[in-house]
RNA sequence: GCGCCUGUAGCUCAGUCGGAUAGAGCAGGAGCCUUCUAAGCUCUUGGUCGGGGGUUCGAGUCCCUCCAGGCGCACCA
């Protein structure tokens, strides 16, 4: 399993024949040719000093500015005249970055064409093989980031639904962990409420239930077992109405903190934890017990949320139950739409409950960020939470809190699949598909590898497919659950970037333990440049994810660099090129490895040395 | 009724404060393994970017409006 750093190896020293400077942060290209643009937009007009440059990637040199055509009308020029003085400043013949710049072309209405020179993409692939973290700047440094995922709920199997959450939270958690972020993980259990008392009176009343894992024969799905027992106690509490009688007796009875109940709530929690605990393991995601702050551990803290609204001013009595209406959200009837405080019957819903976790986020964890990863369909829950906590003066403006919405998951009908109703598909029968298809595929186009490794292959390649199929979609949008497609192994699955991770050690496997020596000087080959570029723009792809919390754009990233790769690798030969291009391309060979490698870790997958 | 989200190739999706002929993958068609792993590569077929207005040098992207679909709006969480 990756850690939380993505998993990235030591790396032997490299030989610089001319030796830039190594600093931990390698600043991109990207961002050194808008410096030169920058500064040269400010030379020729002063008064545009700092003035967006607007440098992006091109598909007509390696980069463009689109600066002119914006900024042009301030000096009151023509757009492609302003290019042209612009062009006047840089490059060859005009200002001091011959040393960046080789090319330096206006075309169409004012769009400044920007090509680097050989020399400096070299020097930024071994300056990146030289730096820790590939050079990737500490963008989030210092800021403590709290992230609550997964949340799955107690004696119920994780199933599909679950997966975005905890997939995607997980990425982010490593994320902006590696960009230096604080971060802190939280898991929502929903570990609290009615159903406990339900189960609890069952196994009161059937001593001889088997559930625990250590009851179970092998083979026995131990993540099913509390399941089992809730389907159980469910169908009793359906068929019985003394029985539900009895359960809602019990229910008073944890609440009210009796010893034999409460005994039997925390055996219930553990065993599930440890259910989930293993699915956790199993897809590779970072969440422990010691992450875990469901439902009951916000129960001491709620009466605190309501007593404190109610001083505020912002809580009232309304039919019977204590609430805030909303200052901005009305509801059919016109009237404003209140969070519920406190129930007519006493009680506390789960508006009280997330009041109470973005209150401990803020005063206890001291978070400067709080992202909830949850379904799209909460997202007027979570207006009304934020609303509140700010109205209450509890969420000041410095804190970026989020809800980091994702669409639901729709069955092959297209209808969503439902938490409550029995038949969603779960977790374990998934990646038990996905695993056994990459079984089939690997054993096919590599026979010669024995039984054990064929399995921990088959279990890499189908939880990263799985996993890669979560990720690489943007969060958004509703989806359509499709294990098929899933399970797919070819075009932009996580089985290709794992696949061409393996080529690349191959290679490497074949160079042997060389240092590599990095010749500047050397000239570049056309599918070099396209791979050194990409490689050059992994740090930029991890603020992008960083400030928008989209994985799936660090999923583009790594497709878009294998595939660059994928075109090297064919048009390249590594092992046979005489030097400098040998040592070179391994130069690029290493650090193509390591960015896949990092990224991939990013996303949570692993990046297996063979396949 | 109000609000939020979505609408891009047959299917699944990208599309970077608005930028050059709208890109991938899958599916369909034609090729490529004496050469570092063919889970790959090359070529090819396929588009009124839901419709209509507007803003400007330029709109899939921003604004307005309509259409279609989804979701949400008091005691389940």
């Amino acid at each position: 399993m990756a850690d939380a750093d993505g998993g990235l190896g030591e790396w032997p020293a490299i030989d610089l024949r001319r030796s830039p400077t190594v600093s931990e942060h390698v600043e991109s290209l990207r961002d050194r040719v808008a410096a030169a643009v920058s500064s040269a937009i400010g030379s020729a007009w002063p008064e545009l000093t700092d003035a967006d440059p607007v440098v992006r990637r091109s598909e007509h040199a390696d980069f463009q500015s689109n600066g002119a055509l914006a900024l042009s009308r301030h000096v009151a020029a023509r757009p492609a005249e302003f290019a042209a003085e612009l062009a006047g400043h840089l490059g060859p013949g005009g200002g001091t970055e011959t040393e960046l710049l080789r090319d330096v072309q206006v075309s169409g209405p004012g769009f400044l064409n920007l090509s680097v020179t050989d020399h400096v993409l070299w020097e930024q692939v071994a300056a990146r093989l030289a730096a820790p973290r590939l050079g990737v700047p500490r963008g989030e440094a210092g800021r403590r980031t709290v992230i609550d995922y997964s949340a799955p709920n107690i004696a119920k199997d994780l199933h599909v639904g679950h997966l975005r959450s905890t997939v995607i939270g997980d990425s982010l958690a490593r994320v902006l962990a590696h960009l230096g972020a604080d971060v802190i993980r939280q898991n929502h259990l929903g570990d609290w409420g009615t159903p406990f008392g339900m189960l609890i009176q069952y196994l009161d009343e059937h001593p001889d239930a088997t559930w625990h894992r250590a009851e179970l024969a092998d083979g026995a799905s131990a993540v099913s077992a509390p399941n089992q027992l809730y389907r159980d106690a469910r169908a009793a509490f359906d068929a019985d109405p003394e029985f539900a009688d009895r359960s809602r007796t019990r229910v008073v009875a944890l609440q009210s903190g009796d010893d034999a109940t409460v005994a039997a709530w925390r055996d219930i929690v553990a065993e599930s934890e440890r259910g989930f605990g293993e699915i956790y393991a199993r897809l590779g995601i970072l969440l422990t017990p010691a992450d875990s702050a469901g439902e009951s551990f916000y129960n001491s803290r709620l009466d605190a949320v309501v007593r404190d609204l109610r001083d505020a001013g912002l809580a009232e009595d309304s039919d019977g139950a204590v609430v805030v209406f909303s200052a901005s959200a009305t509801g059919p009837d016109g009237r404003p739409i209140p969070l519920i405080l406190r129930k007519r019957d006493g009680g506390y819903g789960y508006d009280t409950t997330d009041l109470a976790t973005i209150r401990y986020r803020l005063e206890e964890l001291r978070a400067g960020r709080i992202l909830y990863v949850v379904d799209a369909r909460q997202a007027l829950h979570f207006r009304l939470v934020f609303e509140t906590a700010r109205r209450a003066s509890w969420l000041a403006d410095t804190v970026d809190v989020e809800h980091v919405a994702f669409g639901t998951v729709l069955d092959a009908d297209g209808r969503p699949f439902r938490t409550r109703a029995g038949d969603t598909v779960g977790l374990t029968a998934l990646l038990d598909a996905a695993v056994e298809r990459a079984r089939t595929v690997v054993g096919e186009k590599n026979p010669e590898l024995d039984t054990a490794e064929l399995d921990r292959i088959a279990e890499t390649a189908g939880v990263g497919a799985v996993k890669y199929a979560e990720l690489s979609t943007s969060r958004v949008k509703d989806y359509a659950f499709d294990v098929d497609r899933m399970v797919s192994f070819s075009g932009d699955t996580g089985v290709y970037l794992q696949y061409a991770h393996t080529r690349i050690r191959s290679i490497l496997r074949g160079a042997g333990d060389d240092g590599v020596s990095v010749d500047a000087a050397a000239g570049m080959h056309p599918a070099e440049r396209a791979l050194a570029i990409a490689l050059d723009g992994f740090g930029d792809a991890l603020t992008e994810v960083a400030a928008t919390l989209e994985p799936h754009r660090l999923c583009t990233y790594l497709y878009d660099t294998a595939r660059a790769f994928t075109d090297f690798y064919e048009a390249c030969p590594v092992l046979t090129a005489p030097p400098p291009a040998h040592g070179n391309r391994l130069a690029l060979c290493r650090l193509t490895a390591a960015t896949l490698q990092q990224g991939l870790g990013l996303l949570g997958i692993e990046a297996p040395e063979r396949m």
